[in-house]
DNA sequence: ACCTGAACACCGTTCAAGT
DNA sequence: ACCTGAACACCGTTCAAGT
């Protein structure tokens, strides 16, 4: 009886290599970069740990795949009217950016960090590489603008990552709580640390606003970066000229 | 003879916590994160592994220490007059803050991580509010400054840590290699990932000057978040006043 | 072509003992 | 009070075999 062609309830599916990486994207998410090894996975899919290696070289190749799963799952910048739009389209990129760390927590110290990019990660740096030329921004300013952006998404998330509260509303329970269990000495040492539990604590701490908050102050930097012509609907340079 | 008094050349000195951590970071800072093992520190200590549990709860907790330490090396904003200078202030501190990173690459993913932060931790981030609220800034514009600040440091760090390239000059020559790698078809599907290489190629890449950039553009940013008076150099408001 | 078993050199950590 | 030894339940990965 061929397996591949048995009604079974598939606990056991042929393996192959999409199927180890995602399966491997699942464990990550579900466990966290610790919980992702060579061996849960293998049992989880069911089969010894040796037979991965058959479609995954080692386990950093491992990770390299489920990063460019995670790159996929980025929306590129809308790219249907360059000139005008660059500044909703690099709005929205970093947004589903960041959902998607959000989404997948461990991949955040990842995305960067992998030699060998993937075919989504590149794509990805294209086209927003591309949006902004169009947009008539010169070569040396695409360079600026991207790394100011992505270097504001990948910190957010980092300190996003790890804050111990999900909800505005919870922040201030949190924050209440842990400065219940200072010393008393606490509050004469850090003042302005008290002061930020204290408000926390009445009015929360909206994740969604603060990411916007800074985003915008940052897209407002990169608006004083265009050329002049921008303001006026001029045509962009033709691609690859201005500098 | 007692081995704290005898003068031999201490491979073998007492240990104690300060000494574990600040072999533990000396071992992080040489070998990466994944480097350092319990087992690896004890061995060059010359000691048995579970000798250090003396010293230390457990594996997270030593590094909850080497990650206070590391917050100790950064040099808080100066705060000698706040009102006119928080802006080199930031800037300096932000210029530190990389610089730290840049020290212990293994760090970066780990600043904002622990779940109970350490004292030179809170110092840090008390005297970076200090400074703002001081300037003038309300608390609300405060809380929005040091996330914005912070996220593109980090952010930053981490593009820094994995580009395989530490140079200006080295960064043209490692871009030229990577596209002369590349099949004839990468130039057609990603046009303007070959145009940034190519420029590349030719002018390098300056982490140094790139960090500048953006931290000034979002400087610029901030200096709009403030309130109208500081233009005027009026007196800050009483600490916790403005809201 | 794909999967398995046994083995090696590693981990963090517990527990009972040594001095 | 501080350090040790042996053990347990984990890792990633190699190598030689099975089907």
């Amino acid at each position: 009886m061929n397996p591949a062609t048995t009604g079974s309830p598939a606990p056991r599916q042929r393996l192959s290599r999409d199927v180890v990486l995602a399966a491997a994207l699942d464990l990550a998410d579900r466990e966290g970069d610790g919980g992702l090894s060579m061996r849960t996975l293998a049992t989880e899919l069911g089969v010894v740990p040796m037979a991965l290696y058959k479609h995954v070289a080692n386990k950093d190749e491992l990770i390299d795949g489920i990063v460019d799963l995670v790159w996929a799952q980025v929306e590129p910048p809308d790219t249907s009217d360059d000139v005008t739009h660059w500044r909703p389209a690099m709005r929205s990129r970093a947004a589903s950016l960041r959902r998607t760390l959000r989404r997948h927590p461990w991949a955040v110290g990842l995305l960067e960090t992998r030699m060998r990019p993937g075919p989504a990660n590149l794509a990805q740096h294209d086209a927003m590489m591309g949006c902004l030329r169009r947009a008539g921004f010169s070569f040396r300013t695409t360079v600026h603008v991207t790394s100011v952006l992505d270097a504001y998404v990948y910190g957010f998330a980092l300190q996003e990552q790890t804050l111990p509260f999900d909800t505005a509303e919870e922040s201030g329970d949190v924050a209440r709580q842990k400065l219940e269990q200072q010393p008393a000495e606490f509050a004469a040492a850090f003042p302005y640390l008290v002061e930020v539990v204290t408000e926390l604590g009445a009015a929360g701490y909206d994740y969604d606003s603060e990411f916007a908050t800074g985003l915008d102050l940052i897209l407002d930097g990169v608006e004083h970066l265009r050329p002049a012509w921008s303001t006026v609907d001029a045509p962009p340079p033709a691609a690859g000229a201005s500098r």
